[in-house]
DNA sequence: CCAATCACTTGAACATGTTCAAAAACAGGT
DNA sequence: ACCTGTTTTTGAACATGTTCAAGTGATTGG
């Protein structure tokens, strides 16, 4: 994934988040008309991001980048509306190495919990390359302002590339078939839910090649994979409608799939006071 | 719990933090050693909290806070190491207010579920006033190299404050003498958690008054209960031990709690390649 | 009372993200 | 070729977090 990373500096036509709309601006802000203007935001892109591996976010400026691109600081600022904005630029970038990666690891595997388990070792081994800087990334997506932020922001292209492949996981396994529809709709939601628990470990994770996150994911895999089995079981259904419910009310409106934007202002009594008491 | 936000302008010597330790220099830099500068520190502080809630983080320059405090830039930076530093002098004024309101409404509650939802809407209530301006917080301690982070940073204060006041929900229920010790000792990390990803919601809530975060927790608590209850149940037992263990082993030592600093390297092999394919 | 020391305070200087008005390059029509 | 509007590019100016050498004042030791 790393022979990929710098590859639209070649003048393509299709750019490097090519998530198929042509409207909202994929990551920064003029929607280029030109063929080099394609360039030139490629150039900047590819720099920061190399300049972000050598030297991290921070110590990065908007100057280096630009001269290191050959452009002036404020064409930068022409093609990404801010610092930040670059980081969309690259997080894009990083969800399609990830899904063609995945997809080719698990070729072949059906056992659910172990196209799991490959699909989430895909993104560490993606990501591994930019440990240090993406947790500025992270730092970033927990803003709820930002329009980076992959839960909050609605239409974020890069969410539906993951999601995408985690209902892949799943229908690809020997698993699909077992489960009833319902649960099977929520799943992939819920299992790109898990690659952001996984991410915010990895983020904090200081242990060499972040091992322990490895080791982590190979732990609860099959963990995830068991609880899915079981709650087919009788004993379980009662708990799994709760669990529906709760997921269905609750988390999805929130990542932007509102499928029931109910429970507004629920009619049971409050048990708090309003506000300042 | 607004009434007590700027109380430390008055010359107490207890400062607002004064989470019992005497070492690790509360929230900002330098140990003051008058009374003097308690003041001046005091006086920073709350001006800054004010200007953050009246403005909002970004818009509250550090020459504003300054001005309006009556001392110069370079003062605040002695006695808080940065911007960010100011808001760990409000989470460590926060989460007292939220120990001692929770603690104060709990009060005659025995049932495990409305003790833990009342701590919950507790901290939604003391936080509401901050709401604007907490996103800019959650967004500090997502970034693990902060030492602001609740996460990560070892030896927190705050979290401290916040784990004791949960041992305090479960201890003080009719649930704690049902459980066994092990899991008793898990529960309360495990709870303060649960208050992180309310936390993590509210954050993004953008309904009026936070109505959908305080229906999401009214709802999650009892089944996070029911789940509590339920796992004493032999069905469950295999399940039970594997999610302990998860948690014990992954978990909790990423916490700062480190019971079981283990499973460094494990000797399964890797799924995946090590680095850079 | 003097001087040395230390806590505290200052404000100018610096670094860097961001803006903006103007220039340059370009495209199309005449 | 020339005018006209649009896209792209520029770099100086700006805003703001942060640093730092120097200043102030009080306390202490002689």
């Amino acid at each position: 994934m790393n022979d990929r990373t710098t590859a639209n500096t070649a003048p393509q036509t299709g750019t490097q988040a090519d998530a198929g709309e042509a409207e909202p601006l994929p990551g920064g802000r003029a929607r280029p008309k030109t063929g080099k203007s394609e360039q030139t935001r490629a150039a900047i892109l590819d720099t920061a991001m190399r300049l972000f591996q050598e030297r991290g976010y921070d110590k990065t400026t908007m100057r280096a980048i630009a001269q290191e691109a050959g452009v002036s600081v404020g064409n930068a600022y022409y093609y990404f509306e801010s610092k930040e904005f670059l980081i969309q630029g690259f997080y894009d970038l990083m969800t399609h190495d990830h899904a063609r990666d995945a997809a080719s690891r698990m070729e072949g595997e059906r056992d659910f919990a172990r196209r799991l388990e490959i699909a989430l070792i895909s993104w560490l081994d993606c990501a591994a390359d930019y440990h240090e800087f993406a947790a500025q990334f992270f730092r970033t997506a927990a803003d709820p302002d930002s329009s980076l932020s992959p839960f909050s922001n609605e239409s974020h292209p890069a969410r539906e590339t993951a999601v995408t492949l985690f209902r892949d996981v799943l229908t690809g396994s020997d698993l699909a078939p077992k489960l009833d529809t319902e649960l099977a709709e929520l799943l992939p939601d819920l299992l790109w839910l898990h690659l952001m628990v996984v991410v915010l470990y990895w983020v904090f994770d200081r242990t060499e090649d972040t091992a322990r996150t490895r080791e982590f994911v190979r732990r609860s895999t099959p963990f995830v994979a068991r609880i899915i089995a079981l709650s087919r079981y009788r004993a379980f259904r009662p708990l799994v409608r709760d669990a529906k419910g709760l997921i269905q009310d609750f988390i999805l409106p929130t990542i932007g799939k509102t499928p029931l934007p109910r429970a507004e202002s629920a009619p049971s009594r409050p048990a708090g006071r309003k506000r300042r008491g």
